[in-house]
DNA sequence: CTAATAGTTCGGTAACAGAACGAATTATTA
DNA sequence: TAATAATTCGTTCTGTTACCGAACTATTAG
């Protein structure tokens, strides 16, 4: 197979893809001067690659004086892989070649009979996908699965209520014997971190924080541009951050502080606490644009606290912006109301911004995964400091609507 | 000089300083064996090292069945580095050698008549120190100095009013053309967090916290081994957490919601507003052991919120534990205040450490810098993935007391 | 035809692995 | 006690891989 024997053919050859994956169309002499190797070792490792099918040529430049070169770039089909996001209602499923962009997307609800079937499930959209696309199986090489929970060590997945019976199930194990594929699973909320990180140079930050706000309240770190899992994968539990409601109040513990003020349950009981109506929180976000004061009141005492928690998070690790998305959190109302909080009980202005790809970020960052270790598998053999950072796909490829 | 050329060659030259640094007293035959290299690339780079000064033979195996082994370990002397913990009130100046273990160490109350005078003064600890212990200045070839502010990307310190005239000067090229000598600044607080983690091996983890607690309120943070800068170097303002004080009040914004009530001031004002009485911090600790319930109210009230911010930092970042230094941090009475106060408002228990260090934490930290930078820039020429990992030296090394 | 550029061929060098070998030492046996 | 076996260390030698640079061929614009 194409992954070399030796270090310094690994560390060539790494160079070589990042250089192609980035900046291809490419020639091979542009890689020699790119990378500083010598036109005979590019010629000699492109030639192997072509080989193996990961590259090939896609014309000749023209226009220019001296001999015409021959282009090369990364073959899009060569490898895929899968995302997976699977929530507490619906199961979204993509196939993603190399370059990131999506081949196939699929998505259906969960189904609730237990965590064999979740598997079940997912090893038999990723098939379908396949046969109806009419893609050759083999060619998936890595399974990325992010879930409304915490990963453990063992293959389990805690703190997963939504999805009843995957907290007691290997579920990467699981999932691979039944695909044949390598799986990895992620928290969904890191995932779309990453994603949004991934696909969205903002300033060129490597810090970044992804906050859901909707049936609870979540934030996903990058730092650096590493995902942040702490050290028992509750890192970004801000819903448990010490302020809202009373955090010495026993219900806080079990709940969480903030949570109890800032997500679904709390603007919709505050609302019934001040009118006796029940409403969705759709129908209180409309209900504040007509002018409901109750309806308003409740926008703002959630935007007041997700404030209070942006600014405790800035305070802690600084990030240079933060996305909002969830539910809740994607509405724009709500953000024109974080703003001026936030200004009024924290010194730095920080600017925050809405999530670009919605409902698809924790497919996005489970592609970026995906494709990490694929390439990490295919051409460096695990080497540290080869690594590939592979660019993402255009903006539209993950944004909201597709499928 | 003693950094090769050829990428391999660096990798194979850092991985057996690494063996030695780490295994030494060790013999080649070992050396291969560990690190899988041949005995005869092992015995090559080995005789190269020794040749350049860094290693040195130290006997020979003997009891064995076999060959007596010649053993090598790295010469401490070699080189060394200058930890320097600037305050606002001393200077600390340690000379370390290789293996991290201090050669000479000197303390000085910091002159208050600019930055340049700064500078100066830090020059001369470190030529003293030399010529006082008969030492070739040349070799010194490394200056990390903790700073009680945030180093700029210009060399310049900004919120540093402790030490006045550094927010104006390019501190590091000042201090390196006055030495000779590469020059890295970092803030105090981050280093006594790196110099904590890499000291002692709690629990081998990656993840914790140094909170410190004392004129100020501030954290310094380490993730997956990491110091954690934030995107404007302000990560582990902690002061500026948004609960003690009501964070919607200007004032916060000015000093810190959490400061306000955490911190020197916020324990002897208090203290004064109850009972019209001054007393310093260690008078009001003195105070609440006689019984008095003004001092010991001021302490809980302290201790509270400081619950709060360990809570809230938990929340943001899961680290596997904190450990609390500063003049206040430090009291042990203070820490058996927080513990229950936390378990009251945070669902998961974690580990409240007393700093091992105390006031040499920094300069602990500096020195484990200032040692990465020097096996960089003398074995791996900077190459990605080569970097070497220097063991701690005896805990007693930089234990409070010493000098 | 000339200058410029692309890509190949060839020769030389650096680095490494592995085998063979000599040296030094302990353990075992006659 | 002396010879021998077993074991380990470290060097030498040989072959392979990977790289670079120079020379060379091929192609193109002007």
């Amino acid at each position: 197979m194409t992954n070399p024997g030796n270090v310094s053919r690994q560390l060539s050859m790494s160079t070589i893809v990042q250089a192609i994956t980035t900046y291809g169309p490419i020639s091979r002499a542009s890689v020699s001067k790119m990378t500083g190797l010598s036109k005979q070792t590019v010629s000699e490792i492109v030639g192997q690659l072509e080989a193996d099918g990961w590259v090939g040529t896609v014309g000749q430049t023209e226009g220019h004086v001296g001999r015409r070169a021959v282009v090369y770039e990364v073959v899009p089909d060569a490898a895929l892989v899968a995302s997976v996001d699977l929530g507490g209602t619906k199961v979204r499923v993509a196939l993603c070649n190399l370059t990131g962009a999506v081949v196939a997307e699929t998505v259906a609800p969960t189904v609730m009979t237990g965590g064999d079937a979740v598997t079940d499930q997912i090893a038999s959209m990723i098939h379908r996908l396949t046969t109806d696309h009419n893609i050759d199986r083999s060619k998936v090489r890595s399974i990325v699965v992010g879930v409304p929970g915490v990963p453990q060590a063992d293959g389990t997945i805690a703190y997963a209520p939504n999805v009843p019976g995957i907290e007691t199930l290997n579920f990467p194990e699981t999932l691979s014997t039944k695909t044949g594929v390598e799986v990895v699973v992620e928290n969904d909320v890191n995932l779309a971190a990453l994603g949004e990180h991934w696909m969205t140079k903002r300033g060129d930050s490597d810090d970044i924080v992804y906050l859901s706000i909707g049936t609870g309240i979540g934030a996903g770190l990058v730092i650096g541009g590493n995902l942040v899992r702490g050290s028992t994968g509750a890192a970004g539990e801000v819903g448990y951050l010490p302020f809202g409601a009373d955090p010495f109040d026993p219900e806080s513990l079990r709940v969480g502080a903030l949570e109890r003020v800032s997500a679904t349950l709390a603007l919709i009981d505050y609302y019934r606490d001040r009118t006796g109506k029940n409403l969705d929180v759709p129908g209180i976000f409309e209900a504040a644009l007509t002018g409901d004061t109750a309806a308003q009141e409740s926008l703002e005492r959630a935007a007041k606290n997700i404030a209070l928690a942006i600014g405790a998070i800035t305070a802690v690790i600084d990030p240079s912006c933060i996305v909002i998305g969830g539910s809740i959190g994607a509405r724009k109302e709500l953000r024109e109301l974080i703003r001026p909080a936030l200004a009024s009980c924290f010194p730095r202005s920080i600017p925050i911004e809405n999530t670009l790809l919605g409902n698809h970020a924790a497919l996005a960052g489970a592609t970026s995964i995906a494709l990490s270790r694929l390439h990490i598998a295919l051409f460096t053999g695990g080497l540290k400091g080869a690594e590939i950072n592979v660019p993402p796909p255009e903006l539209g490829t993950f944004q909201e609507g597709a499928a």
